[in-house]
RNA sequence: GUCCCCUUCGUCUAGCCUGGCCCAGGACACCGCCCUUUCACGGCGGCGACACCGGUUCAAAUCCGGUAGGGGACGCCA
């Protein structure tokens, strides 16, 4: 990502590209000769040679790629934006471009600052950092409202002055009589224009023929303008509505490409209407697929957590989230694994299916222990405090949390359950598990108890090799198996058996320590 | 209802453009074995899919057509 600037003639040479990139169109638009495959974009040249989007490494340019995230302030960041917010990213940082975040605030009634905050504050947890913004299109109303002008004054749009309650039920007619609902366009040649009434703007689209866009992802996808009503661009109360706010800004943010939920396929044409309505050029669109529930339904509250900061808070690791999301609609052959670097230069477009996926947090899971298995344990250790501090357990007079975080990090998929397995290292069993317990002699109980308190307090062995050696050595003279041992000493040490390996805990813990609890171990088994 | 989109193991996916190397590969999960002082890690193996029906072809997961199923949209929400 060095070279901020490029010339034209740096997109064009790719000759190692031409066999695989290029394919004879079918059925090209107007003007356009070819259809390049892996990023399925239309070219107008002849040469073969020509690829601005397919390119590798090799070729290294700062394009003028612009891409935004624009989530809506009316609840937290979740998952399926935050895998939108990613794929913006990722194109725009391997390919040099601008990532722009636009919070779309023009709902006055339901955005609130919380959700800003909120989105912020997931997008910093993920390290998706923006080059431009956060813009906030309600600081724009007046040049929507220019551009409102616009289209009035050049015959486009219209005031319309049906309530929204007589809509309402030309709505919900037409949907019982099966017929498409959409607006009837009583207003759309000036029929009564009735003094200080409250009225709306819509926008007078083009009847007749199709409106069709190439999306990077799913093709070609053509509307019969038919299908398309007047949609409302300006309030009655004077605020823009959505679809016209995109436009607008995506325009005047001059945004290269769109990258969005797929759920937005069906404004689409009708952005496009109002892009070539307004002379804007009509920038690419890719429309992603949806990440949907375990019933295959719609990503929701109802199917668990959503939101990236609750994952946050359940002890996921930030770059464990972006991996599972990275592959959840995209593909680099057969790899799992991508530290954000790898996305980066790994990730395009053109990789990304077209069908929606199933949010899965069993392999969540798996990355997630993946990644706490190679995390450096300071740094684990800094992340887990929390989780402890929420279970009312103090670190000060225990053992070294780094040290700790080593003897778990093999055995936790999130830092909750690291936490949760943490605890025994600050507090003492108060209480032992029982039948675990009961596997083993009374007798042999104390005497195991009696030989490790005994080689313990002799011993200076400061290392889990050591210790471990000081074990054997215990075994050996006692002809005791080391599961007679091992286990018994685990279960004064911790209290169950879910614990890391009795060299790991003794050296963690100390030598004192240990020898406390089995000490109070030896008691409780001598009082029964 | 109408329009748009999608369809490979339970799940994420590779392969599909340029048909044969695919009686379909990888990963998660699951099951079994091994390792082992517990819990884990790890290693090895197993189970398991081209939605369906036609067509084209010597040959189809791959090309064409249809059917079914799923999702999305249809708002003075975004």
């Amino acid at each position: 990502m060095s070279a901020r600037k490029t010339s034209m003639t740096a997109f064009l040479l790719h000759s190692s590209m031409a066999e695989h990139c290029f394919v004879k169109a079918k059925a090209a638009p107007a003007g356009q000769k070819m259809l390049f495959w892996r990023c399925r974009e239309w070219y107008s040249g002849d040469s073969k040679n020509h690829c601005r989007m397919c390119q590798t490494k090799g070729v290294t340019t700062m394009s003028d790629l612009r891409v935004r995230f624009a989530p809506s302030p009316t609840g937290y960041l979740h998952v399926g934006g935050a895998r939108t917010a990613l794929f913006n990213w990722l194109l725009a940082r391997h390919r040099g471009g601008t990532f722009i975040l636009r919070i779309e605030d023009t709902d006055v009634e339901r955005s609130t600052q919380e959700s800003v905050d909120a989105i912020l504050e997931g997008m910093k947890w993920l390290g998706l950092d923006w080059d431009e913004g956060p813009f906030f299109q309600s600081e724009y109303f007046p040049l929507y409202k220019e551009y409102v002008q616009k289209l009035v004054a050049a015959g486009k749009a219209y005031k319309c002055y049906c309530t929204a309650e007589e809509l309402d039920t030309k709505r919900n007619l037409a949907m019982a009589e099966g017929r498409k609902p959409k607006y009837d366009g009583t207003c759309r040649d000036g029929a009564v224009q009735p003094e200080n009434q409250p009225y709306v703007i819509r926008f007078r689209a083009p009847q007749g023929g199709a409106t069709s866009f190439d999306d990077l992802i799913k093709g070609t996808i053509t509307f019969p303008n038919d299908e398309l009503d007047d949609l409302i661009i300006q309030r009655s109360d004077g605020t823009p509505t959505y679809n016209f706010c995109v436009v607008i800004d995506d325009a005047t943010m001059q945004i290269t490409t769109v990258i969005r939920g797929d759920d937005h396929v069906n404004n689409t044409p009708r952005q496009v209407q109002l892009y070539e309505a307004l002379d804007f050029p009509v920038p690419q669109f890719a429309h992603v697929p949806m990440i949907l529930g375990a019933d295959k339904a719609r990503l929701s509250k109802r199917h668990g957590a959503t939101s990236v900061i609750a994952y946050r808070d359940m002890g996921y690791l930030p770059e464990a989230l972006l991996n599972y999301l990275v592959r959840l609609g995209w593909s680099n052959g057969d790899d799992e694994i991508f530290s954000i670097e790898e996305m980066i230069d790994k990730f395009d477009i053109s990789n990304v299916g077209r069908s929606a996926s199933v949010f899965n947090t069993e392999k969540l899971n798996w990355l997630n222990a993946h990644y706490i298995k190679n995390s450096d344990p300071q740094r684990l250790a800094a992340l887990l405090l929390p989780h402890l501090t929420t279970r009312g357990v103090s670190t000060l007079d225990g053992p070294d949390l780094a040290a700790v975080v080593k003897t778990l990090q093999e055995r936790a998929q999130t830092l909750e359950e690291m936490a949760e397995r943490a605890l025994f290292y600050y507090r003492a069993p108060s209480g032992y598990d029982e039948a675990a317990l009961a596997k083993f002699d009374k007798e042999l109980l104390l005497a195991v108890f009696a030989a490790v308190i005994e080689k313990l307090s002799a011993s200076s062995a400061a290392d889990v090799a050591a210790v471990d050696a000081l074990f054997k050595e215990i075994c050996s003279e006692n002809s005791w198996k080391m599961g007679q041992v091992g286990q018994p000493v685990r279960i004064a040490l911790s209290g169950g058996t879910h614990a890391p390996g009795i060299g790991e805990i003794v050296v963690t813990l100390g030598g004192e320590e240990t020898v406390r609890r089995i000490r109070a171990a030896r008691e409780f088994v001598a009082g029964k």
